[in-house]
DNA sequence: TGAGTATATTTAGATTCTATCTAAATTGCT
DNA sequence: AGCAATTTAGATAGAATCTAAATATACTCA
């Protein structure tokens, strides 16, 4: 039985470093008083601390300009996330389209790129090499090169466990997986980590989105494709091989035939019986906020299929706030009322449910999140690149 | 923003003597060798962590007979768990009966008692001296008394969040909750710590049941009513309120018209049409065995039921393996293959699917190996009773 | 008896924390 | 201008913990 222990002295400083350095990233600037506060730690300790981070290029020491705080006294040592020090990545994958984000220490986003696939049948290779352009169009918007790249963070929408190793799913996505992990780091030499869309999605918007500060949240990620990412107790579910909360067969369990997604049943339900489901998502939602009754019906059948999603992740995990991201959240003041109307009829414990802010960004800046706190985990074993 | 930080050297030695008891407490016997490997310290290390918790009566060491390992070179210390050092109480609150359980430091069983409650509407106050005879009892045939116990976990049929509050249920129960804790806090100066009693169940099949060393688990608890533990990444879940697992309300969700378990339903559906159910669930279970075709459609009809949640918690945690415990344990011979024929049609991710063998003592024993995690992790902040 | 071996113990050193004292820089009052 | 008050910085000493390396110990086996 291994029991994982062995902590060490540079355990504390590293824990004590990602502690400063997270403050210092939500703060901005801080004294050495401020970070005494935050972290617990005497004024020696923190003042070690920083210098350590100083030396190393993280953070920068501000002119004693005496901005903030009380007027007396002499005046304080003012820190900084130096936030051009390194970038991290951003990526969204998906069927049709990429998105690469470029971010600086502070989660700025200084350099952003989308691209389309040729196809959705487009060779792993090829679709890698998209990946690639984005990501270079990004750096290129930021102003930086590849060197500068901390760590990269790519979502996609397949089941990923807790080492970044996608399952249980298509030999595609398998292929896909190895190979943009291994072109990005051979080409640009970069650490290369995959999660979940969904599971991103829930990074975000506790992070930016309308789940700020929300230790047990819950995001629904329903357009094509229904997923759902469950944070408990701050930390993010992956289950035993990284499929916590893909619903792509809960229809099976509510009885409905089809295992597609929120935007799919919108047109598929709102078309003419035998006619084909041409109309688009979002002309529904339109429709049915200004009235049309068959459209309203739509919604009202979208409403409740939804409350039973939320119903059965609220009982299994009990989140405090539900947040719907993706198609749904366009039509988010149409459905809620028929939504919360019905949770009280599936479950004990109904959550909060609001939908997202972050639109198209859900899964980018919860990318840009998961590759920061990567980077802050490991501030003083990573190698700041030279001249910043 | 406060970032909970602040690591100190004490919390170095308390992390690595931590790991030296969880050893110890697996293995029996163990050399300084042996917990090098174990916690990946160096012998200096790990002597002075021995040294320590020698010193404060937690460990003993044995006469330098050479009984294992090697013949060559010098012998080696031996180290031994004091398994009589202190003991913990495990106690398991029904509505009708509750069962105390001491365990060693080892984890033995030492003392058991079982008492029934006068009537499931007894007030709080009486309900907790029920209890405490309980302890007593057992106790008592531990062969020690009150101040040699070290932590006291409780399972309760109720929510429980993280920090072992009581909420979103009967006023009864929280009335209960409070004054159990403060009654046995007060009489025996004992640390009581609450918990779910799945969630026990869940902790109770990782350590003793069908379940051991499974990081991603679910204990189902099905008799009068129905809940799951949930273990991700080897930590139960709670949820915001404690209520993550509690299904209570899943059969609105599955169009089924009670919030009562299985025990109930089996005996529902195996009574003659007109005549008040008075079966026992375990003569259905019986007589599905025997072959009896009502009991048998009874039975198919259950494993329809445990599929369709299986296959709820299947999707919204994915497990690696999920047990059945309570009553369905009882007749998991005749459920599974039904369970297992289904549950590929409701979700992707199947489970392995296992009876629980710990019977009427899966909520104790977790209790036990609950109250066990806790003073292992604070084995140096505890006093342990002098004299042992 | 001596070689070999595995372990224990000791010693020195590194890291990191805390605690405490003194020095510095600034404001505000006289 | 000078002084007190205030707040922070910096320096020093001390404690806890780890590692690493050298030395001592106790046993087996030939």
């Amino acid at each position: 039985m291994k029991a994982g222990g062995a902590a060490t002295p540079q355990m504390m400083r590293r824990v004590n470093a990602h502690a400063a350095l997270a403050f210092l990233r939500t703060t901005g600037v801080a004294t050495g008083t401020d970070l005494m506060a935050a972290t617990g730690l005497t004024r020696a300790s923190v003042i070690a601390v920083c210098e350590d981070l100083l030396r190393r290029g993280w953070i920068s020491e501000l002119d004693s300009g005496r901005e903030t705080g009380s007027l007396k006294g002499r005046p304080a040592r003012r820190f900084e996330l130096n936030p051009r020090a390194g970038f991290v990545v951003g990526i969204d994958i998906g069927a049709a389209t990429t998105t690469a984000v470029v971010a600086d220490l502070r989660g700025t986003i200084v350099g952003k790129a989308s691209r389309s696939f040729r196809s959705a049948e487009i060779p792993a290779r090829e679709r890698i090499e998209v990946v690639n352009q984005a990501c270079g169009e990004a750096l290129a918007e930021a102003g930086t090169g590849p060197a500068a790249v901390l760590a990269v963070t790519a979502g996609l929408a397949a089941p990923v466990d807790r080492d970044g190793n996608v399952l249980l799913t298509k030999q595609f996505w398998r292929k896909f997986d190895v190979g943009l992990r291994t072109a990005l780091a051979e080409r640009h030499g970069w650490r290369v980590l995959l999660e979940n869309d969904a599971n991103l999605a829930a990074l975000g918007e506790r992070w930016r989105g309308s789940g700020v500060g929300v230790n047990d949240l819950v995001v629904i990620l329903a357009s094509e494709r229904m997923g759902a990412g469950i944070i408990e107790s701050g930390r993010l579910l992956h289950g035993h091989s990284g499929a916590a909360g893909e619903m792509g067969y809960l229809d099976m369990i509510e009885g409905v035939g089809s295992a597609d997604g929120i935007a799919y049943l919108a047109r598929e339900w709102f078309a003419r019986p035998g006619e084909p489901p041409t109309v688009e998502a979002r002309e529904v939602f339109a429709a049915a906020a200004a009235g049309d009754p068959a459209a309203v019906l739509v919604m009202d059948r979208l409403a409740e299929r939804v409350a039973r999603v939320i119903a059965s992740v609220a009982i299994m995990a009990n989140p405090e706030q539900v947040v719907l991201g993706g198609a749904v959240a366009d039509s988010a003041g149409v459905l809620l009322p028929g939504i919360m109307e019905r949770l009280p009829r599936f479950t004990a414990t109904v959550p909060r449910v609001t939908a997202s802010p972050l639109g198209d960004s859900i899964v980018t800046v919860g990318a840009v999140r998961h590759a920061l706190d990567y980077v802050e985990a490991h501030a003083l074993d990573l190698e700041l690149p030279a001249g910043t």
